[in-house]
DNA sequence: ATGTGTGCAAACAGTTTGCAAGCTT
DNA sequence: AAGCTTGCAAACTGTTTGCACACAT
């Protein structure tokens, strides 16, 4: 996806301003007011290359579809409500260990680390 | 899945034994070792409902298959090799914040942290 | 003018469901 | 004997691909 297109711009332009992960329904039903006629696989095509060139990262939470959200560089934490399913992302926080980094209000049950690298027989 | 089956047992010894989370495809393929005939709705059927008992959790790392590991209780940190795309399963550690929670031999690149409960609204 | 990006519809992969028969209780 | 569980095949859902046309370069 290298040159610039209406589609391309609205579909950035929709994950960038959404402040959470979405679907890639979600994405295409709002990039769909902007660009009517859009199809849903062009949605998934752009989310593919935004995933591949890292301006876009995918976030999965277990028995949900893939949520994807803009990429801006900082490692993220997240918090999925356990009631009505909605992701959430929260502020880069103190660095604190996992239990203690959700913000007031939010009740923590436990929680997912994934550490992304290389592994000792890959390194 | 009340009632004690064969092929109940044997999905879920191989999913207490395997170490790391694995993919239904590969839980099948090792059941079938043991029950041949097995079919693979079944090995879904008992995911779903060990999912559900809690005593089985899932993982999903995104662009994969998703994968189901043993529930021991404990809150899990896992290690997904950008390189082998393999998922480890990383002994609980010291409490750190994630980018020190590698064992040595694991270069880190970046990480996930999703925590579980309840949002604000909900609670 | 060239060739990438798009929309549409068909193809696909992974997962779920309906049903008759088998097995557990 | 009652009814949960199984295997099979068909149905579904979410995602990908082939193709002809449109549009950005």
């Amino acid at each position: 996806m290298k040159r610039n297109t209406k589609q391309g711009e609205v579909i950035l332009t929709v994950i960038k301003s959404a402040g959470r992960p979405l679907t890639p329904l979600e994405v295409h039903e709002l990039a769909v007011k902007k660009v009517s006629r859009l199809g849903i696989a062009t949605t998934y095509r752009h989310l593919k290359s935004l995933t591949e060139s890292n301006q876009v990262v995918g976030v999965d939470y277990p028995g949900q579809p893939p949520r994807y959200e803009w990429a801006d560089g900082k490692d993220k934490v997240h918090f999925a409500c356990r009631s009505c399913d909605k992701l959430f992302a929260l502020e880069d926080t103190t660095g604190d260990a996992p239990p203690a980094e959700a913000p007031e209000g939010f009740r923590v049950q436990g929680f997912e680390v994934m550490l992304y690298g290389i592994c000792p027989e890959c390194g």
